[in-house]
DNA sequence: GTCTAAGTAAAGCGATCATTCTACTTGGAT
DNA sequence: ATCCAAGTAGAATGATCGCTTTACTTAGAC
């Protein structure tokens, strides 16, 4: 059963990742919802819980698509992860990561950031603890944040470089581990 | 001598850089150039526009903080391009790219996306230029925009990352090139 | 001395903004 | 049968938006 309220957001969060957060007005959003105006305030106070709303709706459906279900084996799993981010970024974002746009359409507010570097660490830490990379989240968080940000002029190279640099992470790994 | 629309150039630039671009109206533009309402206009036909020549403006004076006058030695080289890059991070973009930031509060516009690709792909190829890495145009620019794109996050330890990461590249390039 | 180019200050324009409110409908639970 | 929670459509509000315009000042060129 999805509740009215996680079905509205799961449309404004398309409709923010489609247009970015500065030219969609309220009409915009209703629109996109498919529900009256009450019914969307009813359920987010402002257009500020709009956005906060979307993106918690994205952190949870990103990370899901991820790293629900990834093979066992370790180089499959490298495979795997950056084919997943790579169908995500062609399919869901094409403007780019909207934890990034949202903070960039609102700079000051700290509630925006905060939400940002949850979402940021949270990669890192998981990527880190899939491909065994304990000690390396922060340079998965910038593989990541490279391979990501790099999509929009670079394409679907971004993401062999990304593989290959965290390749060449792994095996610096290994030869110090062992 | 700086011309009249040069000057207000420059403040847009760094109002937009300090408030993102979806927040200021033509009043705060006005204000922060320090110009009347029929100036701006004489000089800059629309908000767009302004938009638009701050992003150049802002081309022009992160390449020659980056690459003017770079020492000889090689290594040096390497220290100085992320010294430099994190100290212009540090002093002048609070909240992050300003290419990245201008489409992203207008993802539709074909002349902000060129202005982005453009600036980008001329920071990839004089980075590699730099450091004598032809051919990895592409990596220089993603190990660049991870860097800068961590920055938010991550801090100062970003550009230690993105110069271990160039390292290795280096490295790599060499044993294959010998 | 007068003309011109470039500036200031600020009122006015119609459009659009986020938000609230009024009036009405509908599908179960009691 | 009726009551209520949750929905619809859309008008109204006051603020703010980008932009234009009017009226005036100022500093040099001829």
């Amino acid at each position: 059963m999805t509740t009215t309220k996680e079905r509205i957001a799961a449309r404004l969060e398309q409709a923010f990742s489609e247009n970015g957060f500065a030219e969609l007005g309220i009409a915009d959003l209703r629109a996109a919802a498919d529900v009256s105006l009450r019914t969307l305030y009813k359920h987010f106070p402002s257009r500020d819980a709009m956005v906060v709303e979307a993106l918690e709706h994205r952190h949870r459906r990103y990370l899901a698509h991820v790293f629900d279900d990834l093979p066992e084996d370790a180089e499959a799993r490298l495979e795997a992860i950056f084919a997943r981010i790579g169908s995500w970024m062609a399919s869901n974002s094409p403007a780019g990561c909207i934890f990034q746009n949202a903070l960039a359409a609102q700079p000051h507010r700290e509630e925006l950031k905060a939400l940002l570097v949850r979402h940021k660490e949270e990669m890192g830490r998981l990527l880190a603890e899939s491909l065994g990379l304990p000690g390396h989240e922060a340079e998965m968080r910038q593989i990541h944040e490279g391979a990501i940000q790099s999509w929009i002029f670079q394409g679907e190279e971004a993401f062999a470089i990304a593989r290959s640099l965290t390749a060449s992470l792994l095996r610096s790994h290994r030869r110090a581990g062992s």
